[in-house]
DNA sequence: TTGTAAGCGTTATCAT
DNA sequence: ATGATAACGCTTACAA
C-alpha cells in the first residue's frame, strides 16, 4: 500500500503539501499541486480512508438503521437513501434492528461508535423518550417514518391520519355504507393513525363506528388473511374494507377470491403504501401512496444540510399521502 | 469520548492492559481484568472503532456490492448477508452499483480502500475477467449468483440451466407440446443458462427449438408484458410459457388477463426465482426456486471461514433449484 | 503477567 | 505557500 509518505517524496514535498491538495485546501501552489498530483498518479495512491477518519474525526459515512431489510417498504426506502447519498459522494452503513428492542438500540450505538457521521433511522421499537435524548447528543439524527411533536425538525413523515382518512373516505364517497378496516398492529404509531382517520371518516359521513368492523392485525398476508375471514364470517355481506397496508390487501383479495366474492363488483378493497407489487396484483390494489423512496431522499438531503453543510437545500418535513385509483375499489350501488 | 488512555490510568495499569483485556487476550491475570472492566463500566468506555481498524488493519466488516438494493431478489439477498453477518458481530457495508459498468468498479476500489476484511459481490456488469484478477488480489472475495469456472471456488451460484430445464420439463410433462419462452436480457450470463435449459428440455422430449416461441426481454415487468403480447400475437393458441423470472411472469398474467385468457386453464405459465410475492399473485404462481437468501447466509460463512478463520464451517457451493407447484400451470389436454 | 514505545496513515497546528 | 511535528485512539512487538 503507498501511502502519503512515499507521495511526497515523490512529489519532492511535504506530508502537509500531499494532504493540502487531497483535501482541495487553497493556498497550494499550482506549481506542486500538479507535481503531486503526478506523484499520486504514478504511485497509484490511494487514500487510507480509516486514517482520514480517524485523524479529521469525520468518516462520509451515515448510519441507516431499519426495522428490518427485506420487504417492498423498506427495499424502497433503503434505495433511496443509498442512491441519494452516494449521489453525494457519501456513503451508507446500513444495519437492521430486526424488529428487536435491544437490537435497535445496540445497532443506534453501533453506528455512532463507527463514527457516523450521521444517523438516518426509520424504527418503531424503541421510544420517543430515547430518540428526543438521541437527537439531544451530537451526532446529527434523522426520523424518517415517524414522528414526535418534540423533535419534529428531525421527522420526516406522512400524515398516516390524512392517509387512513383518505382511503376511508374513497369508499363512503362511493357510496359504500358499511366499510370494515384492517388494521396493522396498534402498538405502532402509524397505525394508529391510519385507523384513527378511518373513524374520523366515518364521522364525517355520520356513520357510528362499529367494533365489529375492525380487524386487528399486524402489517402481514397472514394478519390480513385471518382479518378478512373474520370480518366475513361477522359480516357475509361486506361491500368495502380498508387495509392498513398493501400486503394484507393482498391477503384480503385472496381470501374474498376464494370465497368467490368478486373484486370489485362484489367488495372493494383499499390497500396502503402503494408498494411496487400492488400493481402486479389482480385486480391492482387501489391504494394509498406513501412516498418512502422520496422521504427517504430528503432525509439524506437534511443529513447534506445539517452535517455536511450543504446550506441551499430546503428540507419538506411532511409528506403528502394520496388516492391511487386503481381497478380494486368501484362504486357501491345502494338501489 | 473517553480512550484507552483514561481507562488505564483510573484501572491504575498500562494502555496495553487494557488492550488486552478488551480483545480478550490470554496471559492476563484475573486482578487486573477486574479493575480494568469495572474502569471500563464507570467511565462508560466505548472502544473507537476507527482507531482499531486502523491498528489492527481489520474492519471486521465486510463490504457488499450488489447491482441495486431495491426489488425482491436483492432486498432478499441483502437481509440474509446482513442477518447473518450481524450475528456473527460483524457488519455489512452496503452499496450498489446501479447496473452500471464504472459505478460497480468504482463501488469495488472504494469497499476495498474502506479496508473491508472481505467483499461479498452480487455483479454482472463487470466481467470474468476483471473478477479473476480482483480475486487473485489479497483481500478475499465471495461472488453470490454467479459461476466463473477459473475461481469456482469463489461462487455460490445455482444451476440455471437446470432450473430453466425444470420448469420447461415441467411443461411438457404436463402435456404441452409448444412452450414459449420470454427470456431475460442475454447479455446476463444467468438469462443465457435458463434459456439453455430451456432448449435442452425441448430436445429431450424431441422437439424443434422454434425461434417466434421465443421473446427476448429484459426481466422487467415491461419486457414481460411486451413479450407476452408479441407471442400471443404470433400464437394466439398458445398453451404454455416459461418466463426466466417472476416479475415478467406476473406481467405475463395480467396480459393474459386482458385477452381473457384464463390461466391457467387456457394457458399455464411458470415462472423463476420464487420470491416472495409470487404468492401474492393471482393464481399464486408455480416458479422455480431460487434459493437468494440461503446462499447469501453461505456467503458470510465462507466469510467467516476464509477472512475470520472459523475453520469448522463447511461450505456449499452450488444449490439446488427446485420446482414450486402452485396454481399458474396446468396438465394441458391434447385430445 | 505487565509496561514501554513504536507504529497505523492521516489531519491539523504552528512556525517559517 | 510550505514544512515540522504533534495529535487521532488503538495494537503490538519487545523488554522487563
Amino acid at each position: 500500500m503507498t501511502t502519503i509518505y512515499e507521495v511526497s517524496k515523490l512529489a519532492g514535498c511535504s506530508l502537509s503539501s500531499v494532504s493540502r491538495v487531497m483535501n482541495k485546501h487553497e493556498h497550494v501552489s499550482e506549481k506542486t499541486k500538479l507535481k503531486v498530483m503526478d506523484a499520486m498518479e504514478k504511485l497509484n495512491y490511494r487514500p487510507n480512508f480509516t486514517a482520514r477518519s480517524l485523524a479529521s474525526n469525520c468518516s462520509n459515512s451515515v448510519g441507516v438503521l431499519v426495522s428490518e431489510i427485506s420487504g417492498p417498504f423498506y427495499s424502497d426506502l433503503l434505495s433511496g437513501v443509498e442512491n441519494e447519498l452516494s449521489a453525494a459522494n457519501k456513503h451508507a452503513i446500513i444495519i437492521s434492528g430486526q424488529g428487536n428492542l435491544q437490537k435497535e438500540k445496540d445497532a443506534i450505538e453501533f453506528l455512532i461508535d463507527r463514527n457516523c457521521d450521521a444517523l438516518i433511522l426509520s424504527v418503531d421499537s424503541v421510544s420517543d423518550e430515547y430518540l428526543i435524548k438521541l437527537c439531544d447528543g451530537s451526532i446529527p439524527v434523522i426520523l424518517i417514518n415517524r414522528y414526535i411533536a418534540e423533535i419534529e425538525q428531525n421527522c420526516i413523515y406522512i400524515d398516516n391520519e390524512l392517509g387512513g382518512y383518505m382511503a376511508t373516505k374513497h369508499l363512503l364517497d362511493s357510496g359504500h355504507s358499511e366499510v370494515a378496516y384492517i388494521s396493522g398492529l396498534l402498538t405502532k404509531a402509524d397505525a394508529r393513525d391510519r385507523l384513527s382517520g378511518y373513524k374520523k371518516a366515518l364521522k364525517e359521513f355520520h356513520i357510528t363506528f362499529d367494533e365489529t368492523l375492525l380487524y386487528k392485525a399486524d402489517y402481514t398476508t397472514k394478519g390480513g388473511r385471518e382479518g378478512m375471514l373474520t370480518l366475513l364470517e361477522n359480516n357475509p355481506k361486506l361491500t368495502a374494507v380498508v387495509c392498513a397496508n398493501d400486503e394484507m390487501a393482498s391477503a384480503a383479495m385472496r381470501v374474498a377470491r376464494e370465497k368467490k366474492i368478486n373484486i370489485p363488483d362484489d367488495c372493494s378493497i383499499i390497500g396502503f403504501d402503494n408498494v411496487y407489487f400492488s400493481e402486479y396484483l389482480y385486480p391492482q390494489l387501489t391504494t394509498i401512496e406513501n412516498p418512502v423512496n422520496k422521504m427517504a431522499r430528503m432525509a439524506v438531503r437534511w443529513v447534506l444540510k445539517n452535517k455536511y453543510k450543504q446550506s441551499k437545500i430546503t428540507i419538506q418535513n411532511l409528506f403528502a399521502t394520496e388516492l391511487v385509483l386503481r381497478e380494486s375499489t368501484q362504486e357501491h350501488d345502494n338501489t
